[in-house]
DNA sequence: AAAGATTATGAACAGTGTTTAGTAAAGTCT
DNA sequence: AGACTTTACTAAACACTGTTCATAATCTTT
Protein backbone atom coordinates (compact mmCIF):
# COMPACT_ATOMS: atom_id res chain seq x y z
CA UNK A 1 0.00 0.00 0.00
CA UNK A 2 1.13 3.16 -1.28
CA UNK A 3 1.44 5.89 1.24
CA UNK A 4 -1.40 8.24 2.14
CA UNK A 5 -3.67 5.03 1.52
CA UNK A 6 -4.23 3.54 4.77
CA UNK A 7 -4.84 6.89 5.88
CA UNK A 8 -7.69 7.37 3.04
CA UNK A 9 -9.43 4.50 4.09
CA UNK A 10 -8.96 5.08 7.51
CA UNK A 11 -10.75 8.47 7.17
CA UNK A 12 -13.55 6.75 4.20
CA UNK A 13 -13.99 4.11 7.03
CA UNK A 14 -14.64 7.32 9.51
CA UNK A 15 -16.79 9.13 7.12
CA UNK A 16 -19.07 6.31 7.17
CA UNK A 17 -19.56 5.88 10.69
CA UNK A 18 -20.76 9.12 10.47
CA UNK A 19 -22.80 8.72 7.67
CA UNK A 20 -24.98 5.93 9.70
CA UNK A 21 -24.85 7.78 12.48
CA UNK A 22 -26.67 11.12 10.88
CA UNK A 23 -28.37 8.58 8.78
CA UNK A 24 -29.38 7.52 12.34
CA UNK A 25 -30.19 10.35 13.82
CA UNK A 26 -32.51 11.66 11.18
CA UNK A 27 -34.68 8.86 11.04
CA UNK A 28 -34.78 8.75 14.85
CA UNK A 29 -35.82 12.26 14.78
CA UNK A 30 -38.54 11.43 12.25
CA UNK A 31 -40.22 8.28 13.24
CA UNK A 32 -38.72 7.77 16.59
CA UNK A 33 -36.24 5.48 18.12
CA UNK A 34 -37.82 1.70 18.38
CA UNK A 35 -39.62 2.72 14.96
CA UNK A 36 -36.98 2.70 13.14
CA UNK A 37 -34.53 -0.36 11.31
CA UNK A 38 -31.14 -1.43 10.63
CA UNK A 39 -32.50 -1.57 6.98
CA UNK A 40 -34.23 1.59 6.83
CA UNK A 41 -30.50 3.38 8.41
CA UNK A 42 -28.70 0.77 5.57
CA UNK A 43 -31.34 2.17 2.52
CA UNK A 44 -30.45 5.50 3.39
CA UNK A 45 -26.74 5.09 3.04
CA UNK A 46 -27.48 2.64 0.40
CA UNK A 47 -25.51 -0.09 2.07
CA UNK A 48 -26.26 -3.54 2.65
CA UNK A 49 -28.02 -4.04 6.51
CA UNK A 50 -25.05 -6.23 7.45
CA UNK A 51 -22.29 -3.53 6.35
CA UNK A 52 -23.26 -1.67 9.31
CA UNK A 53 -22.55 -4.10 11.26
CA UNK A 54 -18.87 -3.59 10.26
CA UNK A 55 -19.10 -0.52 11.83
CA UNK A 56 -20.97 -0.84 14.73
CA UNK A 57 -21.17 -4.04 16.85
CA UNK A 58 -25.40 -3.34 18.06
CA UNK A 59 -27.94 -0.94 17.65
CA UNK A 60 -27.49 -0.45 20.73
CA UNK A 61 -23.83 0.84 19.86
CA UNK A 62 -25.17 3.59 17.39
CA UNK A 63 -27.97 4.57 20.08
CA UNK A 64 -25.11 5.09 22.31
CA UNK A 65 -22.95 7.01 19.71
CA UNK A 66 -25.77 9.32 19.81
CA UNK A 67 -26.23 9.43 23.47
CA UNK A 68 -22.51 10.48 23.68
CA UNK A 69 -22.59 12.94 21.71
CA UNK A 70 -26.10 14.44 22.52
CA UNK A 71 -24.52 15.06 25.97
CA UNK A 72 -21.43 16.72 24.40
CA UNK A 73 -23.62 18.88 22.85
CA UNK A 74 -25.67 19.47 26.29
CA UNK A 75 -22.01 19.98 28.04
CA UNK A 76 -21.00 22.61 25.13
CA UNK A 77 -24.26 24.51 25.74
CA UNK A 78 -22.94 24.86 29.51
CA UNK A 79 -19.84 26.12 28.71
CA UNK A 80 -20.76 28.69 26.32
CA UNK A 81 -21.69 30.21 29.97
CA UNK A 82 -18.64 30.14 31.76
CA UNK A 83 -18.07 33.80 30.90
CA UNK A 84 -20.81 34.84 32.76
CA UNK A 85 -19.04 36.09 36.16
CA UNK A 86 -22.27 35.82 38.25
CA UNK A 87 -23.08 32.48 39.45
CA UNK A 88 -26.82 32.96 39.54
CA UNK A 89 -27.19 34.50 36.41
CA UNK A 90 -25.37 31.61 35.20
CA UNK A 91 -27.32 29.51 36.60
CA UNK A 92 -30.37 30.73 35.03
CA UNK A 93 -28.85 30.68 31.86
CA UNK A 94 -27.68 26.64 32.52
CA UNK A 95 -31.91 26.02 32.80
CA UNK A 96 -32.72 28.36 29.72
CA UNK A 97 -29.41 26.38 27.82
CA UNK A 98 -31.09 22.77 29.19
CA UNK A 99 -34.89 23.56 28.39
CA UNK A 100 -33.61 25.03 24.77
CA UNK A 101 -31.59 21.46 24.14
CA UNK A 102 -34.48 19.61 25.26
CA UNK A 103 -37.03 21.42 23.00
CA UNK A 104 -34.61 21.68 20.33
CA UNK A 105 -33.71 17.52 20.30
CA UNK A 106 -36.11 16.31 21.71
CA UNK A 107 -35.25 12.61 20.73
CA UNK A 108 -31.98 13.33 21.99
CA UNK A 109 -33.26 14.50 24.50
CA UNK A 110 -35.24 11.33 25.54
CA UNK A 111 -32.87 9.35 24.42
CA UNK A 112 -30.26 10.16 26.54
CA UNK A 113 -32.48 10.85 30.03
CA UNK A 114 -35.60 8.65 29.43
CA UNK A 115 -34.13 5.34 28.62
CA UNK A 116 -32.14 3.42 30.45
CA UNK A 117 -30.57 1.38 27.68
CA UNK A 118 -28.45 2.86 27.13
CA UNK A 119 -27.07 3.79 30.48
CA UNK A 120 -27.26 -0.02 30.92
CA UNK A 121 -24.21 0.01 27.98
CA UNK A 122 -22.39 2.83 29.47
CA UNK A 123 -22.44 0.74 32.77
CA UNK A 124 -20.61 -1.74 31.16
CA UNK A 125 -18.21 0.38 29.62
CA UNK A 126 -16.63 2.54 32.49
CA UNK A 127 -16.04 5.66 30.29
CA UNK A 128 -17.55 8.10 28.52
CA UNK A 129 -20.64 8.70 31.03
CA UNK A 130 -17.98 11.00 32.26
CA UNK A 131 -20.35 13.12 30.43
CA UNK A 132 -23.15 12.97 32.38
CA UNK A 133 -20.92 13.73 35.95
CA UNK A 134 -19.11 16.25 34.05
CA UNK A 135 -22.34 17.62 33.38
CA UNK A 136 -23.73 17.56 36.98
CA UNK A 137 -20.51 18.79 38.08
CA UNK A 138 -21.13 21.92 36.85
CA UNK A 139 -23.66 22.47 38.48
CA UNK A 140 -23.31 21.52 41.43
CA UNK A 141 -19.92 23.94 41.59
CA UNK A 142 -22.23 26.54 39.90
CA UNK A 143 -24.81 26.10 42.96
CA UNK A 144 -21.29 25.91 45.18
CA UNK A 145 -20.87 29.90 43.99
CA UNK A 146 -24.03 31.08 44.58
CA UNK A 147 -24.01 29.53 48.10
CA UNK A 148 -20.81 31.60 48.50
CA UNK A 149 -23.35 34.87 48.07
CA UNK A 150 -25.90 33.68 50.16
CA UNK A 151 -27.80 31.85 47.58
CA UNK A 152 -29.57 28.68 49.53
CA UNK A 153 -28.17 29.48 52.59
CA UNK A 154 -28.82 26.12 55.35
CA UNK A 155 -28.93 24.22 52.20
CA UNK A 156 -26.73 21.11 51.00
CA UNK A 157 -25.14 21.47 47.26
CA UNK A 158 -26.07 18.52 46.72
CA UNK A 159 -29.94 18.50 47.63
CA UNK A 160 -30.60 21.96 46.14
CA UNK A 161 -28.57 20.92 42.45
CA UNK A 162 -30.42 17.81 42.79
CA UNK A 163 -33.72 19.34 43.29
CA UNK A 164 -32.81 22.01 40.35
CA UNK A 165 -32.15 19.17 38.19
CA UNK A 166 -34.94 17.41 38.91
CA UNK A 167 -37.55 20.45 38.43
CA UNK A 168 -35.97 20.91 34.94
CA UNK A 169 -35.69 17.57 34.05
CA UNK A 170 -39.46 17.03 35.28
CA UNK A 171 -40.55 20.04 32.80
CA UNK A 172 -38.50 19.11 29.71
CA UNK A 173 -40.12 15.10 30.15
CA UNK A 174 -43.38 16.15 30.86
CA UNK A 175 -43.17 18.50 27.62
CA UNK A 176 -41.57 16.27 25.13
CA UNK A 177 -43.77 13.29 26.11
CA UNK A 178 -46.72 15.91 25.25
CA UNK A 179 -48.43 16.15 29.02
CA UNK A 180 -48.00 19.35 29.59
CA UNK A 181 -50.07 19.94 26.27
CA UNK A 182 -52.39 17.63 27.76
CA UNK A 183 -53.11 19.04 31.08
CA UNK A 184 -52.87 22.94 29.91
CA UNK A 185 -55.57 24.39 28.54
CA UNK A 186 -56.69 21.89 25.79
CA UNK A 187 -56.14 24.06 22.84
CA UNK A 188 -52.87 24.95 22.99
CA UNK A 189 -50.54 25.85 20.34
CA UNK A 190 -46.62 24.96 20.52
CA UNK A 191 -46.05 28.77 20.93
CA UNK A 192 -48.88 28.84 24.02
CA UNK A 193 -46.87 25.93 25.36
CA UNK A 194 -43.35 27.03 24.78
CA UNK A 195 -44.53 30.30 26.64
CA UNK A 196 -46.25 28.34 29.03
CA UNK A 197 -42.75 26.57 30.02
CA UNK A 198 -41.13 29.50 30.04
CA UNK A 199 -43.19 30.73 32.44
CA UNK A 200 -42.76 27.84 34.78
CA UNK A 201 -39.02 28.39 34.21
CA UNK A 202 -39.24 32.06 35.28
CA UNK A 203 -41.55 31.35 38.31
CA UNK A 204 -39.18 28.30 39.63
CA UNK A 205 -35.89 31.64 39.13
CA UNK A 206 -37.92 33.21 41.54
CA UNK A 207 -38.68 30.39 43.75
CA UNK A 208 -35.07 30.07 43.72
CA UNK A 209 -34.56 33.59 44.42
CA UNK A 210 -36.32 33.96 47.41
CA UNK A 211 -34.21 31.77 49.03
CA UNK A 212 -31.31 34.72 49.23
CA UNK A 213 -30.47 36.18 52.39
CA UNK B 1 -80.25 -19.39 25.49
CA UNK B 2 -81.34 -20.12 29.37
CA UNK B 3 -81.27 -17.44 31.99
CA UNK B 4 -78.01 -16.36 33.57
CA UNK B 5 -76.28 -17.96 30.57
CA UNK B 6 -75.45 -14.70 28.83
CA UNK B 7 -74.16 -13.02 32.09
CA UNK B 8 -71.72 -16.50 32.77
CA UNK B 9 -70.05 -16.03 29.76
CA UNK B 10 -69.76 -12.47 29.91
CA UNK B 11 -68.28 -12.72 33.43
CA UNK B 12 -65.79 -14.82 31.95
CA UNK B 13 -64.92 -12.85 29.05
CA UNK B 14 -63.84 -9.72 31.76
CA UNK B 15 -61.99 -12.70 33.83
CA UNK B 16 -60.23 -13.39 30.97
CA UNK B 17 -59.32 -9.96 29.97
CA UNK B 18 -57.93 -9.58 33.81
CA UNK B 19 -56.09 -12.40 32.92
CA UNK B 20 -54.36 -11.31 30.28
CA UNK B 21 -53.82 -7.94 31.87
CA UNK B 22 -52.37 -9.18 35.00
CA UNK B 23 -50.03 -11.91 32.98
CA UNK B 24 -48.80 -8.77 31.00
CA UNK B 25 -48.66 -6.30 34.22
CA UNK B 26 -46.45 -9.03 35.40
CA UNK B 27 -44.25 -9.70 32.52
CA UNK B 28 -43.81 -5.60 31.79
CA UNK B 29 -42.81 -5.88 35.58
CA UNK B 30 -40.80 -8.46 35.25
CA UNK B 31 -38.81 -7.86 31.40
CA UNK B 32 -39.91 -4.75 30.81
CA UNK B 33 -42.61 -3.32 28.46
CA UNK B 34 -40.70 -4.15 24.65
CA UNK B 35 -39.31 -7.54 26.01
CA UNK B 36 -42.44 -8.73 26.68
CA UNK B 37 -44.18 -9.85 23.49
CA UNK B 38 -47.73 -11.00 23.15
CA UNK B 39 -46.84 -14.53 22.55
CA UNK B 40 -45.29 -14.60 25.88
CA UNK B 41 -48.45 -13.27 27.95
CA UNK B 42 -50.64 -15.69 26.07
CA UNK B 43 -48.19 -18.42 26.76
CA UNK B 44 -48.28 -17.34 30.47
CA UNK B 45 -52.34 -17.66 30.40
CA UNK B 46 -52.01 -21.11 28.89
CA UNK B 47 -54.53 -19.01 25.48
CA UNK B 48 -53.28 -19.08 21.36
CA UNK B 49 -51.18 -15.71 20.48
CA UNK B 50 -54.51 -15.32 18.81
CA UNK B 51 -57.23 -15.42 21.40
CA UNK B 52 -55.20 -12.12 23.14
CA UNK B 53 -56.39 -10.32 19.67
CA UNK B 54 -60.25 -11.39 20.95
CA UNK B 55 -59.99 -9.30 23.90
CA UNK B 56 -57.60 -6.74 23.33
CA UNK B 57 -57.78 -4.86 19.77
CA UNK B 58 -53.81 -3.84 19.97
CA UNK B 59 -51.16 -4.27 22.20
CA UNK B 60 -51.42 -0.63 22.64
CA UNK B 61 -54.78 -1.32 24.04
CA UNK B 62 -53.18 -3.72 26.71
CA UNK B 63 -50.78 -0.71 27.46
CA UNK B 64 -53.10 1.78 27.40
CA UNK B 65 -55.65 -0.13 30.00
CA UNK B 66 -52.54 -0.70 32.58
CA UNK B 67 -52.12 2.83 31.75
CA UNK B 68 -55.30 3.54 32.77
CA UNK B 69 -55.56 1.29 35.89
CA UNK B 70 -51.90 2.36 37.18
CA UNK B 71 -53.33 6.30 37.24
CA UNK B 72 -57.20 5.35 39.17
CA UNK B 73 -54.22 3.68 41.76
CA UNK B 74 -52.43 7.23 41.99
CA UNK B 75 -55.29 9.36 42.09
CA UNK B 76 -56.56 6.37 44.79
CA UNK B 77 -53.77 7.10 47.11
CA UNK B 78 -54.44 10.87 46.44
CA UNK B 79 -57.68 10.14 47.98
CA UNK B 80 -56.68 8.49 51.30
CA UNK B 81 -55.36 12.19 51.84
CA UNK B 82 -58.11 14.41 51.87
CA UNK B 83 -59.18 14.02 55.63
CA UNK B 84 -56.06 15.99 56.41
CA UNK B 85 -57.43 18.85 57.06
CA UNK B 86 -54.23 21.45 56.44
CA UNK B 87 -53.62 21.58 52.34
CA UNK B 88 -49.59 22.17 52.76
CA UNK B 89 -49.48 19.07 54.67
CA UNK B 90 -51.69 17.59 52.56
CA UNK B 91 -49.51 18.41 49.60
CA UNK B 92 -46.61 16.91 51.30
CA UNK B 93 -48.65 13.63 51.35
CA UNK B 94 -49.69 14.07 47.85
CA UNK B 95 -45.67 14.10 47.35
CA UNK B 96 -44.93 11.32 49.52
CA UNK B 97 -47.98 9.10 48.22
CA UNK B 98 -46.86 10.09 44.40
CA UNK B 99 -42.73 8.72 45.21
CA UNK B 100 -44.09 5.89 46.81
CA UNK B 101 -46.19 4.94 43.81
CA UNK B 102 -43.46 5.73 41.65
CA UNK B 103 -40.93 3.34 43.81
CA UNK B 104 -43.12 0.76 44.48
CA UNK B 105 -44.61 0.40 40.35
CA UNK B 106 -41.53 1.60 38.50
CA UNK B 107 -42.78 0.03 35.39
CA UNK B 108 -46.19 1.31 35.03
CA UNK B 109 -44.73 4.87 36.81
CA UNK B 110 -42.95 4.75 33.39
CA UNK B 111 -45.88 3.62 31.52
CA UNK B 112 -47.60 6.70 32.13
CA UNK B 113 -45.31 9.26 32.24
CA UNK B 114 -42.35 8.46 30.03
CA UNK B 115 -44.32 6.87 27.03
CA UNK B 116 -46.02 9.08 24.51
CA UNK B 117 -47.87 5.99 22.76
CA UNK B 118 -50.28 5.32 25.33
CA UNK B 119 -51.21 9.07 25.45
CA UNK B 120 -51.30 9.35 21.54
CA UNK B 121 -54.09 6.27 22.08
CA UNK B 122 -55.56 8.72 24.68
CA UNK B 123 -55.20 11.40 22.23
CA UNK B 124 -58.28 9.54 19.97
CA UNK B 125 -60.52 8.25 22.67
CA UNK B 126 -61.68 11.81 24.25
CA UNK B 127 -62.34 9.82 27.39
CA UNK B 128 -60.32 7.61 30.03
CA UNK B 129 -57.27 10.65 30.45
CA UNK B 130 -59.96 12.73 33.15
CA UNK B 131 -57.87 10.42 35.29
CA UNK B 132 -54.91 12.64 34.26
CA UNK B 133 -56.76 15.68 34.17
CA UNK B 134 -58.30 14.71 37.70
CA UNK B 135 -55.34 14.54 39.67
CA UNK B 136 -53.61 17.36 38.26
CA UNK B 137 -57.05 19.10 39.30
CA UNK B 138 -56.27 17.66 42.98
CA UNK B 139 -53.01 19.50 42.88
CA UNK B 140 -54.41 22.48 41.58
CA UNK B 141 -57.00 22.79 43.85
CA UNK B 142 -54.39 21.75 46.90
CA UNK B 143 -51.99 24.63 45.87
CA UNK B 144 -54.89 26.73 45.73
CA UNK B 145 -55.99 26.19 49.20
CA UNK B 146 -52.59 27.18 50.04
CA UNK B 147 -52.44 29.67 49.40
CA UNK B 148 -55.32 31.05 51.08
CA UNK B 149 -53.11 30.28 53.92
CA UNK B 150 -50.53 32.39 52.46
CA UNK B 151 -48.16 30.19 50.97
CA UNK B 152 -46.58 30.67 47.54
CA UNK B 153 -48.24 34.21 47.96
CA UNK B 154 -47.47 36.78 44.75
CA UNK B 155 -47.35 32.85 42.30
CA UNK B 156 -49.33 32.08 39.59
CA UNK B 157 -51.69 28.90 41.03
CA UNK B 158 -50.92 27.11 37.95
CA UNK B 159 -47.21 28.14 37.70
CA UNK B 160 -46.35 26.87 41.14
CA UNK B 161 -48.63 23.48 40.63
CA UNK B 162 -46.53 23.08 37.59
CA UNK B 163 -43.09 23.65 39.31
CA UNK B 164 -44.20 21.38 41.86
CA UNK B 165 -45.49 18.61 39.72
CA UNK B 166 -42.14 19.10 37.41
CA UNK B 167 -39.95 18.38 40.69
CA UNK B 168 -41.67 15.69 42.20
CA UNK B 169 -41.48 14.12 38.43
CA UNK B 170 -38.17 15.03 37.33
CA UNK B 171 -36.89 13.17 40.40
CA UNK B 172 -38.81 10.25 40.36
CA UNK B 173 -37.73 9.45 36.72
CA UNK B 174 -34.20 10.27 37.49
CA UNK B 175 -34.79 7.52 39.71
CA UNK B 176 -36.71 5.46 37.71
CA UNK B 177 -33.94 6.13 34.59
CA UNK B 178 -31.32 4.90 37.00
CA UNK B 179 -30.06 8.42 36.59
CA UNK B 180 -29.97 8.96 40.20
CA UNK B 181 -27.71 6.35 41.31
CA UNK B 182 -25.20 6.97 38.15
CA UNK B 183 -24.49 10.84 39.39
CA UNK B 184 -24.56 9.84 43.34
CA UNK B 185 -21.94 8.27 44.63
CA UNK B 186 -21.15 5.55 43.09
CA UNK B 187 -21.49 2.62 44.87
CA UNK B 188 -25.02 3.71 46.88
CA UNK B 189 -26.96 0.85 47.79
CA UNK B 190 -31.15 1.33 46.72
CA UNK B 191 -31.34 1.82 50.65
CA UNK B 192 -29.08 4.41 50.11
CA UNK B 193 -30.59 5.63 46.97
CA UNK B 194 -34.11 6.00 49.14
CA UNK B 195 -32.66 8.07 51.62
CA UNK B 196 -31.07 10.17 48.93
CA UNK B 197 -34.58 10.83 47.39
CA UNK B 198 -36.11 11.22 50.95
CA UNK B 199 -34.01 13.82 51.77
CA UNK B 200 -33.85 15.78 48.31
CA UNK B 201 -37.83 15.55 48.61
CA UNK B 202 -37.28 17.13 52.18
CA UNK B 203 -34.98 19.59 50.30
CA UNK B 204 -37.69 20.72 48.41
CA UNK B 205 -40.36 21.29 50.95
CA UNK B 206 -38.21 23.39 52.95
CA UNK B 207 -37.93 25.38 50.18
CA UNK B 208 -41.82 25.93 49.69
CA UNK B 209 -42.13 26.12 53.09
CA UNK B 210 -39.53 29.13 52.97
CA UNK B 211 -42.15 30.92 50.62
CA UNK B 212 -44.75 31.52 52.84
CA UNK B 213 -45.19 35.06 54.17
C1' DA C 1 -1.05 -11.39 -13.19
C1' DA C 2 -1.35 -14.08 -8.68
C1' DA C 3 -1.95 -14.07 -3.87
C1' DG C 4 -3.64 -11.97 0.17
C1' DA C 5 -6.27 -8.91 2.93
C1' DT C 6 -10.32 -5.86 3.35
C1' DT C 7 -14.89 -4.72 2.64
C1' DA C 8 -19.62 -5.58 1.25
C1' DT C 9 -23.59 -8.44 0.79
C1' DG C 10 -27.48 -12.16 0.06
C1' DA C 11 -29.54 -15.33 2.49
C1' DA C 12 -30.83 -17.19 6.50
C1' DC C 13 -32.29 -17.54 11.70
C1' DA C 14 -35.02 -16.54 15.42
C1' DG C 15 -37.84 -13.35 17.02
C1' DT C 16 -41.77 -9.65 16.83
C1' DG C 17 -47.05 -7.80 16.19
C1' DT C 18 -50.94 -8.92 13.68
C1' DT C 19 -54.50 -11.10 10.34
C1' DT C 20 -57.12 -14.70 8.39
C1' DA C 21 -59.17 -18.84 7.42
C1' DG C 22 -60.68 -22.77 9.38
C1' DT C 23 -61.77 -25.86 13.41
C1' DA C 24 -63.81 -27.26 17.63
C1' DA C 25 -66.82 -26.29 21.15
C1' DA C 26 -71.14 -24.40 23.20
C1' DG C 27 -75.67 -22.90 22.99
C1' DT C 28 -80.26 -22.91 20.71
C1' DC C 29 -84.02 -24.78 18.60
C1' DT C 30 -87.16 -28.35 16.78
C1' DA D 1 -81.51 -36.49 20.84
C1' DG D 2 -80.20 -34.47 16.49
C1' DA D 3 -79.53 -30.51 13.37
C1' DC D 4 -78.40 -25.68 13.09
C1' DT D 5 -76.20 -21.47 14.58
C1' DT D 6 -73.30 -18.83 17.08
C1' DT D 7 -69.27 -18.31 19.68
C1' DA D 8 -64.38 -19.34 21.16
C1' DC D 9 -60.38 -20.64 19.82
C1' DT D 10 -56.13 -21.61 17.19
C1' DA D 11 -52.62 -23.01 13.40
C1' DA D 12 -50.53 -20.95 9.85
C1' DA D 13 -49.08 -17.26 7.45
C1' DC D 14 -47.45 -12.26 6.51
C1' DA D 15 -44.52 -8.60 6.90
C1' DC D 16 -41.61 -6.97 9.82
C1' DT D 17 -37.43 -6.77 13.29
C1' DG D 18 -32.06 -7.38 14.92
C1' DT D 19 -28.34 -10.17 13.89
C1' DT D 20 -25.01 -13.64 11.89
C1' DC D 21 -22.24 -15.94 8.40
C1' DA D 22 -20.63 -17.88 4.23
C1' DT D 23 -19.79 -15.98 -0.02
C1' DA D 24 -18.62 -12.63 -3.35
C1' DA D 25 -16.48 -8.35 -4.80
C1' DT D 26 -12.86 -5.04 -4.29
C1' DC D 27 -8.55 -3.20 -3.24
C1' DT D 28 -3.13 -3.95 -1.89
C1' DT D 29 0.88 -6.05 -2.13
C1' DT D 30 4.09 -9.13 -4.16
Amino acid sequence: MHMGVAERKERHKEDLKREILDAAKLLFAEKGLEATSIRAIAEKIEYSPATIYLYYKDKNEIVHALHSEGFKLLVSHFEVLNHISHPFERLKGMGRAYIQFALQNPDIYKLIFNMEEPLKHVANCFEEWDEGDRAFDILLKTVGECQKLDYFKDFATEQVSFVIWSTMHGLCTLRTTGHLSHVAAAKASDQDLDQLMSSIFETFVIILEKLKT
